[in-house]
DNA sequence: TGTACATCAGTGAACGCGCGTTCACTGATGTAC
DNA sequence: TGTACATCAGTGAACGCGCGTTCACTGATGTAC
């Protein structure tokens, strides 16, 4: 058939991001090559072209995802938000929004990967791991620019803030996710219920 | 082969209980009907005596997990304390220990299905949410009884604080479990880390 | 109380199907001369 | 710059396997008389 590289590379990329986008929405296992590769836009046997097995596939999708997120996490709230101080608070937002939460495709890894984690290869939870960490480390950059934030009070350290901070958005999220389906009031309740201080 | 009424009715608590533990662990998908049937001693053709196809059994397997946890918290929490106060720092306590961390397989029936919640079936996901609102109405009973709390500051309706305070405990105990294997140290970092306030 | 029979939980083989994976083949790309 | 050839991404058929489900059969349970 015949394909230059850079178009094989670009098909490679292809084949993870519509990886990425099946997985979260119906889950890993209940996703096949055949369906995967049909949707991205080749046969089932040209897979094993670019990976070597579905866990393969699997752990760079995870890698893949975690660095999107994090590049898109810098562009729109630390970078963005170097000189001024609301990053956190637009962060939050935009965690919590309804678009966000229905947007199960898209948006944030750890969300979209941490109910599956436990069940992924060492080498993709490796990834999601490093992908979290990072995570960790740009909340805690906005937490220590925000106004509200109190160096002072330093009993917890800035990190134990980010991951206490972080750990309240994400069980938001999941559960409106988990509800959202059969009762969209709950679903929108909950997030309208979490209240994020500092 | 014979068997009593009441044999075959313990049979079938049985057959969901043994559900309850592998989906947890391992994932509705993963896990074949084959497969749980020998786990809970049986052949895989019983299976249909007792259940019209996999998703009714998983719309039961979550039905019983929820309930059996409402039972479990009400014994645990709610009527212990009913007249001592420290109910919540317990349930708090309990929730964020590497104890139910470790315990997938049973535990907080929301924090084992919250992940897989989106993907599940209607009714399925209908028990995941009288479940899930049983639970809130719960955690409120044990935000009244609190020593600090305080009705007066009442900007925020009981239900609320509820909802807010249970998301940082799910999303805790769900994000310490998807990096325990990779990164145990971290998924400690994470549980202690959580701070609880009224 | 004892016998005859319907019920139905459990067995294990079988069904079609889609899974992850392999393979022989194609033909444009891209290198060697 | 032009020709000859190796590479390798893509194709589509095929592989064995386990999936969810069906079925004919067994035999103790439990009811009817």
């Amino acid at each position: 058939v015949g394909v230059s590289k850079e178009q094989a590379a670009q098909n490679r990329r292809d084949i993870i991001a519509t990886a990425n986008r099946l997985f979260r929405e119906r889950g890993v296992t209940a996703v096949g090559l055949s369906e995967l590769m049909q949707a991205a836009g080749f046969t089932q046997g040209g897979f094993y072209n670019h990976f070597e097995s579905k866990d393969a596939l699997v752990t760079e999708v995870v890698g893949a995802a975690m660095g999107e997120g994090k590049s898109e996490f810098v562009a729109a709230f630390s970078k963005a938000t170097h000189d001024e101080p609301g990053g956190l608070a637009r962060y939050n937002e935009h965690y919590l929004s309804k678009e966000h939460r229905d947007d199960i495709q898209g948006g944030c890894p750890v969300a979209g990967f941490a109910g599956i984690a436990p069940q992924l290869t060492e080498c993709a939870q490796s990834n999601f791991v490093s992908g979290l960490d990072d995570l960790i480390t740009l909340i805690a950059g906005l937490i220590v620019r925000d106004p509200a934030y109190d160096a002072g009070q330093c009993a917890r350290s800035l990190r134990q803030q980010a991951i206490d901070h972080y750990c309240k958005l994400l069980g938001a999220l999941m559960l409106s996710r988990a509800t959202a389906r059969s009762s969209p009031q709950l679903a929108d309740e909950i997030l309208e219920s979490v209240e994020l201080s500092l």
